[in-house]
RNA sequence: UCCGGGCUGGGGUAGUGGUAUCCUUUGGGCUUGUGGUGCCCAAGACGUGGGUUCAAUUCCCGCGCCCGGACCCA
């Protein structure tokens, strides 16, 4: 026996199912909003990740040397990649660029509630577009993702804020502010206690009394927003706020605007946002950590050496996701879905392979005996997969060209002329030959 | 990388310093024309390496994996 990889998972076909019909949910919603699917190499340059976030990094990442000398690492997101493609194809791509991705990411990290080593997130970007539109649009996706799933606003909550709004109202003191490191601060307000959070503020260049009033305006209500703009006097901070505002306004219109909720202290800890941010959280608390987050990014592509580009996005990943939707019971059950089960009685192969046929030409999902087993063995096994309906394709029946059709909810049988089945029904049941 | 807890057939469990209970499961049979109940047969486990011991699944240590947490969260 050999031991699984730590972090990495199997995922058996009952399980596999209900994952599917997950991504599948995220994805057509994404779709439905003209996302385009992209395909994306689970390498690339070590130093992608290196350059944007230093060395270190690579601590925290498959990354090796393959047999032609390359610094390599197995992606950890998807950003950097798409970024690039972007940068690559900037002339040809007609704005603005929607991009829908499922894939893994692996990240050299201590698993643990809700992460592994080797995850799977579906990244929603739009590059080419500042208007808030598209960071409406972006939440819009969010919100109908979650709601196909059978999710409803009282179990989630986006907790939207404003990189600029914290970025400009640091600026505002009268002092030497280390920005990233105040945000990183915000980013952890809920999890230290206060002290420590305050301690973080002022390592940050915030002095004590500045630290309390910074802290105080990030409890600013929605209703209240303008306040933060009088209290800083710049440009920035208006204008921030006024993009905000424009941003939740336009969600009204999406139908999402009901899942928002302004929350300053939201930072998330990466660097490269910069404008609009949100995270998705349990409304019980039960997943202990952000279900997924978001947010734009506008200085990125420039970054990786593009035009000026502005792009908004985000990325849910299963892991979080599947604990939400078990904890709010909206999982899809986890039971094999089999439409029909062909079974064989005496030597009826050519005919059982006739009608599996047709019915698969249907659309449908149809096995029959390959084992050589007995009447009773083979219903044991159509029940098992959980096969919805069994054609029995015996002797006896054949004499009479006929078949039997057996509904295995009901119990409920009928014969059929083998001529009439399945005749002109896309999906013959034992109701449709009953008379 | 660090901290805490765990590890007995595929899954769930009982138990013990002298090799293991029960349930379920899987395969076959009773039964190649009616299953999901029953009966019979069979398969299948002490994570791994070392130490202590006459003897280790049991006690000790390392490692692996799992669960949770810290760090990090891109």
């Amino acid at each position: 026996m050999y031991d699984r990889i730590k972090g990495f998972r199997d995922f058996y076909p009952r399980e596999m199912q209900s994952r599917q019909q997950v991504i599948e949910t995220v994805e057509s919603t994404a779709r439905g909003y003209g996302f385009r699917p992209i395909g994306t190499p689970a390498l690339e340059q070590a130093k992608m990740y290196a350059d944007k976030s230093g060395e270190e990094i690579l601590d925290e990442l498959y990354a090796f040397e393959d047999r032609g000398g390359r610094e390599v690492a197995l992606t950890p997101e998807l950003t950097p990649t798409v970024a690039r493609m972007v940068v690559a194809r900037q002339q040809e791509l007609s704005k603005p660029i929607k991009w829908v991705s499922t894939r893994p990411f692996w990240r050299y990290e201590e698993p643990q509630q809700g992460r592994f080593r080797e995850f799977y997130q579906t990244n929603v970007d739009i590059f080419g577009t500042s208007d808030p539109a598209a960071d409406a649009e972006i939440l819009a996706v969010a919100g109908d993702a979650l709601s196909n799933l059978g999710l409803t606003g009282e179990d989630f909550e986006f907790h939207v804020s404003h990189r600029d709004i914290l970025g400009g109202l640091l600026e505002g003191f009268d002092a030497d502010v280390d920005t990233t490191a105040a945000i990183r601060a915000v980013d952890k307000r809920a999890k230290v206690d206060r002290d420590e959070y305050f301690e973080l503020l002022e390592s940050a260049g915030l002095s004590d009394s500045q630290a309390a009033e910074f802290d105080d305006l990030l409890g600013t209500p929605e209703a209240d927003l303008d306040d933060l703009v009088a209290f800083a006097g710049t440009d920035r901070v208006a204008a921030a706020v006024a993009n905000l505002q424009a941003v939740l306004a336009a969600t009204e219109s999406f139908g999402v605007r009901e899942y928002c909720t302004l929350s300053l202290t939201t930072a998330r800890g990466l660097d490269y946002y910069t404008g609009t941010v949100f995270e998705c959280f349990d409304s019980t608390g039960e997943v202990s950590r952000a279900v997924f987050g978001g947010g734009r990014y506008d200085d990125l592509i420039e970054g990786f050496g593009g035009q000026p580009t502005p792009a908004v996005g985000f990325a849910p990943g299963y892991a979080t996701l599947s604990l939400l939707c078990q904890r709010a019971g909206v999982w899809p059950e986890e039971t094999l879905q089999t439409d029909y089960y062909v079974l064989q009685v005496g030597d009826t192969q050519s005919v059982a392979a006739t009608v599996a046929r047709e019915l698969r030409e249907r659309g449908h999902v149809v096995e029959s005996d390959v084992s050589g087993r007995s009447f009773g063995a083979q219903l044991e096994y159509a029940d098992s997969i959980n096969a919805e309906t069994v054609v029995i394709v015996g002797e006896r029946d054949l004499e009479n060209g006929e078949v039997t059709l057996r509904d295995m909810e009901s119990g409920e049988q009928t014969q059929v002329a083998i001529d009439e089945f399945p005749g002109a029904n896309t999906r013959p049941t034992v109701a449709n030959f009953e008379n």
